[in-house]
DNA sequence: AGCACA
């Protein structure tokens, strides 16, 4: 049953490929919907901190969001393959991000969009400049079975390889490894999912590490074995104790 | 609330 569906996305995959003989590259972009998103989180950030907690679910080909009343709070995020966008909706689904939970979607395959993906042309032309398919077929009833949502982005195929850590635990945790556009934002939308939470440091001199604080040495554990190895972007977070 | 180009 589930194979055959899965079979059936591949299917709606090939025909989208096959389709472009027209000497056009025809990506099928699977995009995903997504709501509920902090309107006071500008615009750059907001596509930043996606592309940080989605972009593990696979290659990430673009980012939509805007500002116009009409589209606030609102993204797409379209992923190169369907899979990825598939488990990117099942498991961000309600996904703390920036105090709000956020609402994840398919498309459905009546809703057809045309986007210019690669090599964007200038806007001299109206809508009718636009290359490349972007849809995401019916897979919604794919699956019955959502698991239940651990608020922890899923970690896919990182074994939790948790280091032995050197240092005696602390309150605080050091993170390292983390990419050098991480901000503390983002860093905060992953930490504050833990009770004791406290905050978040990030030293502007040394990019790719960061310290987050909780009440209590406990709580920092949780914390630290739930996040650790989490990919942003392609780097695996190193959480440790700070030292005291 | 608001499903595609600040």
């Amino acid at each position: 049953m589930a194979l055959l569906e899965r079979k059936d996305m591949a299917d709606v995959n090939n025909n989208i490929n096959n389709n472009s003989s027209t000497g056009t590259e025809v990506p099928s972009n699977m995009t995903i919907y997504i709501n509920n998103l902090n309107e006071k989180i500008k615009i750059d950030e907001l596509k930043k901190a996606l592309h940080a907690v989605f972009s593990q679910f696979g290659k990430i080909l673009e980012i939509l969001a805007f500002k116009t009343l009409k589209h606030k709070g609102q993204a797409w995020v379209v992923f190169e393959d369907v899979q990825s966008a598939s488990n990117a909706m099942r498991q961000m689904q309600s996904f703390p991000f920036y105090d709000k939970p956020m609402i994840v979607s398919d498309l459905f395959p009546s809703e057809i969009y045309i986007f210019q993906m690669a090599g964007k042309k200038k806007k001299d032309q109206h809508d009718t400049n636009q290359v490349g398919v972007g849809m995401t077929p019916a897979y919604g009833g794919a699956y019955g079975t959502t698991p239940p949502l651990s608020q922890i982005p899923y970690l896919g195929g990182v074994k939790s390889m948790v280091p032995e850590a050197p240092a005696p635990p602390n309150s605080i945790l050091f993170i390292q490894n983390l990419p050098n556009e991480t901000t503390t934002m983002m860093l905060q939308m992953l930490f504050q999912q833990y009770a004791g939470f406290k905050e978040v440091r990030m030293v502007e001199t040394k990019p790719g590490i960061a310290f987050v604080e909780y009440g209590d040495e406990m709580q920092s554990t949780v914390a630290m074995h739930a996040l650790q190895g989490f990919k942003l972007q392609q780097n695996s977070m190193l959480i440790t104790y700070a030292k005291k």
